[in-house]
DNA sequence: ATATTAGCTTGCATTTTGCAAGCGACCTTG
DNA sequence: CAAGGTCGCTTGCAAAATGCAAGCTAATAT
């Protein structure tokens, strides 16, 4: 149940239309960050990360949640913070991400090890549900590592989390 | 074999470094017209498709191709002529594509009929394998439907040659 | 020779982005 | 309860990206 057009589109394309949502530098990793990293408040996503400007975060956090990707709601005990959520619309882009990932570590140099790029990909369908799984959970451990350029070769995030065991905590922590 | 950085990252992680390079609304659109509509020259992407202005499209052809993401070489019969082609970098993006088109038309109002939409995500692999089929054929023939807004409910393009035909292959093979 | 086509480039107005500073509501501390 | 810090934004302004129309060059068609 998509909202009102805002402006017209550029075609009914659904590609282009999920281009016109996501379609520039900072939006999808602002859902990483959300999906992957266990962050939640605006201050969190300014920090930690790639630097994105206080107006560009306000901007895209609005329009992520005027398109039903994530939801905002004030931290109960302190009405400062903001939480900040997927929706089930968000979290769908989890394959999308996962994809994303793959193919930036498969063709460019990355801070990701080769070891765990595989991993994922041969896992795909684990890694989802381990993502969604988080996600209803409301677990907010961090899934992968930060992928620091020149980060150790091992895995640590992941293959732990993608190994069919129970649910494992990974505390990734640091930035 | 990635290119020497032109500028300096944001980060190491593969989902950012991607974004850098597909990152606004228009280079995956011309992948996407590369990939599934057989459109190979400039004038073709220029007047087929949501209206690109020609600068940008001029400057995007040559980011593409800065990051080893498509080709670019005369025709031969016709000089004037510029024949564009994914690289394997380039159909590699086929997942990234297929993964956008589901959500967008999942969640968006979008030209595209439901049964076509969940044909894909029930068959994503078929649908990567024969992509990277005509790629490997330099078979330009239209893999999808132009997703017009208002479009038939009917599938087109797409069943045909989702329908288990001859070969498949399960492009599972590594790198 | 002339006209047409294809693939750009250029100039310029508009929009988006990035950076730094500021601001008000809310908590914490003394 | 006043001072000070935190949090989530705004605001102002410069720089970059985008969009639009026009033009320009080389290659082909007539």
């Amino acid at each position: 149940m998509p909202g009102k057009p805002k402006r017209r589109r550029r075609s009914g394309c659904p590609v282009s239309i999920s281009l016109e949502l996501l379609g520039d530098r900072w939006s999808l990793l602002i859902v990483r960050d959300l999906m992957v990293r266990g962050l939640r408040t605006f201050s969190e996503f300014q920090g930690a990360g790639e630097g994105i400007a206080t107006n560009i975060l306000a901007d895209r956090l609005q329009k992520l949640e005027a398109a039903g990707i994530i939801s905002a709601e004030p931290e109960p005990g302190d009405h400062r913070r903001v939480n900040y959520r997927l929706t089930e619309k968000g979290i769908d882009l989890a394959p999308v991400l996962l994809e994303l990932l793959i193919w930036g570590a498969r063709h460019e140099h990355t801070g990701a090890p080769c070891d765990v790029i595989l991993n994922l990909a041969k896992n795909r369908e684990h890694v989802l549900a381990e993502v969604r799984r988080r996600w209803l959970d409301r677990d907010p451990t961090p899934l992968l590592p930060w992928f620091v350029e020149g980060a150790k070769p091992t895995a640590e995030g992941i293959t732990a989390s993608m190994r069919p065991g129970k649910r494992q905590h990974q505390p990734q922590g640091g930035r």
